[in-house]
RNA sequence: UGGGGCGUAGCCAAGCGGUAAGGCAGCGGGUUUUGAUCCCGUCAUUCCUAGGUUCGAAUCCUAGCGCCCCAGCCA
């Protein structure tokens, strides 16, 4: 059992069933092989701890493999930013970075044998024609009429291919497998075509670039991969994948093995509509705290553990799904409840008078970091003044039955202080309360108030001494839990236009003047909270929301409607 | 109407002919100076449906039904 790929899957099964009949010499060999043209999301790294997981769990390997066969769309910023994600969620290639286009000059050579059999032509044949020569599902395709081709003629006009002797597009190298098969990828499938694009690795050297299924197949026996694994929409490719290995007299032979990519609700995870998301600035960036990119993720600031311990939970199956996001707020949260260190910041101020406080008098509190049972070690000093701020859904003038927080004439405990008691509410001209008169008992420091219970504790800060801070609560990015079901439609009318709010006067205690960049912490009663690599400033912090705490006042709420409905 | 896959709880998911794991969510209770955490308990007489084989079926067979993928010189 591992902690990145998870318990029995099926594709263990597999390796286990290969391994036991010696049909990889005892080796088993992955590859993580994304192409360079677009950021990691969540759904890669499901594919990452699958692959790098197996690899450690079988005691073998997993190549980290570019898989740059489209110079169109590929890119060298890519590349590094899917080595720092694979980086930062845990995994190591070692030496073993590669590169599809390392193999160019191999692949050639292997298209070249496979003319000289005569499994493979070069084909006149223009875009438009090839389409309509392919049939459809139902019926099948017609032979292209340079498919017998003498061998001598195909390997003449395959050289000239390469050497730049004819225009973009106007002629390909397809494989001779059957135009009639039910399988359209075994139709006479393109594996070179001529695209005079430079490639951000071999620059000008080329001028036909080898397709997927050429170099998928070709680049894992290259490399001696063992298991291949990819997810379901290649299903119908291993045919091919296994027909091109045959007919180069492969030996041994990678195995193609296929998984339902992972979906999560409320979410996208195609790189296209990301990247659309990110070019329509409707996010700002690839790394927005609200993409499920890696790179979003962790400015979020969700840790690489909760992310391994999220695919490791989801298990690995051939069954579409669509994972809840409350599992992987599951993940988070377990993963940082133990050792977070608690802090208080309130997010919406409504002002409090301690009536019975004198107006000088500062008191350090001495609070400790983490709960009294948790063991922990670890105390901040925060100051109590005679005004203070509370959260301002923290008092209620008519409450509802169960509320016990605070309202008129009734009590509530400051965390880690005093009880107070709620005596007079100041409103502006609008009804709104403005300010709570209330008054202290000074009996009850460290200590349980005499003759009644006080269920409610809140979090405060004290006027006087609250730091201003920026706090950015982030929220699910859209507003159904499958934002692509409906066929048609474009999926952005479903974003949801509060996955982002940027709170602009919330107070925190002033121990968070001493906040650092990419510390994490836990607000009480509210959430944990990533202290921004990026924007904040000295003295100055930015919290990024990762997760807010399991709230179940606010579920019994809902489960009652939404109040003044 | 072609081919390839997949259907086990609200969401994931084990299970591989011997009588339905686990996690998330939910529900009930306990502890608690976070309505958090933690702890205890509960949550599928049934596995898409219908037949069949068998002492015994989620597992095997047959027939349906539903969903996903495939007609890029993308990956």
């Amino acid at each position: 059992m591992s902690e990145s790929s998870g318990p029995g899957n099926f594709i263990r099964t597999i390796i286990d069933e290969d391994l036991a009949a010696g049909r990889t010499a005892g080796r088993v060999v992955t590859r993580f092989p994304p192409e360079p043209n677009g950021y990691l999301h969540i759904g890669h790294a499901k594919s990452i701890c699958l692959n790098f997981g197996l690899a450690q769990d079988y005691g073998g390997v997993c190549n980290l493999r570019f898989d740059d066969t489209n110079p169109l769309t590929e890119e060298h910023e890519y590349v590094a930013s899917i080595e720092q994600d694979v980086r930062w969620l845990g995994f190591d290639w070692g030496e073993r970075r590669f590169h599809a286009s390392d193999y160019f000059e191999r692949l050639y050579e292997f298209a070249v044998r496979l003319i000289g059999k005569g499994s493979a032509f070069v084909c006149d044949l223009s875009h438009d024609e090839v389409r309509d020569a392919r049939g459809t599902l139902t019926r099948p395709g017609r032979p292209s009429p340079y498919r017998d081709r003498p061998v001598q003629e195909n390997l003449a006009l395959f050289a000239r291919m390469r050497a730049g002797d004819f225009p973009d597009g106007s002629r390909t190298l397809r494989a001779r497998i059957d135009m009639a098969s039910p399988n359209l990828n075994l139709r006479d499938p393109v594996i070179y075509r001529i695209r005079r694009a430079p490639h951000y690795r071999t620059g000008d050297a080329w001028c036909i670039y080898p397709s997927y299924d050429w170099a998928h197949g070709q680049s894992d026996y290259i490399e001696g991969v063992t298991h291949s694994i990819c997810t379901l929409e290649f299903q119908d490719h291993r045919p091919l994948y296994e027909w091109f290995l045959e007919q180069l007299d492969a030996q041994p032979r990678p195995r193609q093995i296929e998984f339902a990519r992972l979906n999560l609700a409320y979410a996208v995870m195609s790189k296209r509509l990301l990247q659309q998301l990110v070019r329509e600035r409707v996010v700002s960036g690839w790394d927005d705290p609200r993409m499920p990119t890696l790179s979003g993720l962790r400015r979020r600031g969700v840790t690489p553990e909760a992310i391994r311990q999220f695919c490791a939970g989801i298990g690995v199956a051939k069954a579409d799904s669509l994972v809840d996001m409350g599992f992987l707020e599951s993940c988070i949260r377990k993963d940082l409840e133990p050792a977070t260190p608690r802090v208080m910041c309130v997010h919406d101020p409504l002002r409090v008078v301690l009536t019975n406080w004198p107006q000088d008098r500062v008191l350090e509190l001495e609070a400790p970091y983490f709960p009294d049972e948790s063991g922990r070690q670890g105390t901040r000093l925060v100051p109590l003044s005679r005004e203070l701020f509370i959260e301002r859904e923290d008092f209620m003038e008519d409450p509802p039955k169960g509320f016990f927080r605070l309202s008129p004439g009734g009590e509530v405990r400051l965390r880690r202080a005093y009880v107070i008691r709620c005596d007079e509410v100041l409103k502006d001209a609008a009804g709104t309360p403005v300010e709570l008169r209330c008054s202290v008992d000074l009996e009850t420091l460290n200590a349980a108030p005499v003759g009644r219970k006080v269920r409610g504790i809140i979090h405060w800060v004290s006027a006087r001494h609250a730091l201003p801070a920026q706090v950015r609560l982030y929220d699910r990015l859209f507003a159904v839990p499958n934002p692509t079901g409906d066929k048609e439609g474009d999926f952005k009318r479903h974003l949801n236009p509060d996955a982002l709010q940027v709170l602009a006067g919330a107070m925190a205690e002033p121990s968070l003047a001493a906040a650092r960049p990419g510390e994490r912490y836990q607000f009480e009663r509210k959430g944990f909270y990533f202290v921004d690599p990026l924007d904040a400033a000295p003295g100055k912090p930015v919290f990024n929301r990762i997760v807010t705490l399991r709230d179940t006042w606010a579920r019994l709420q809902d489960q009652q409607g939404p109040p003044g409905a």
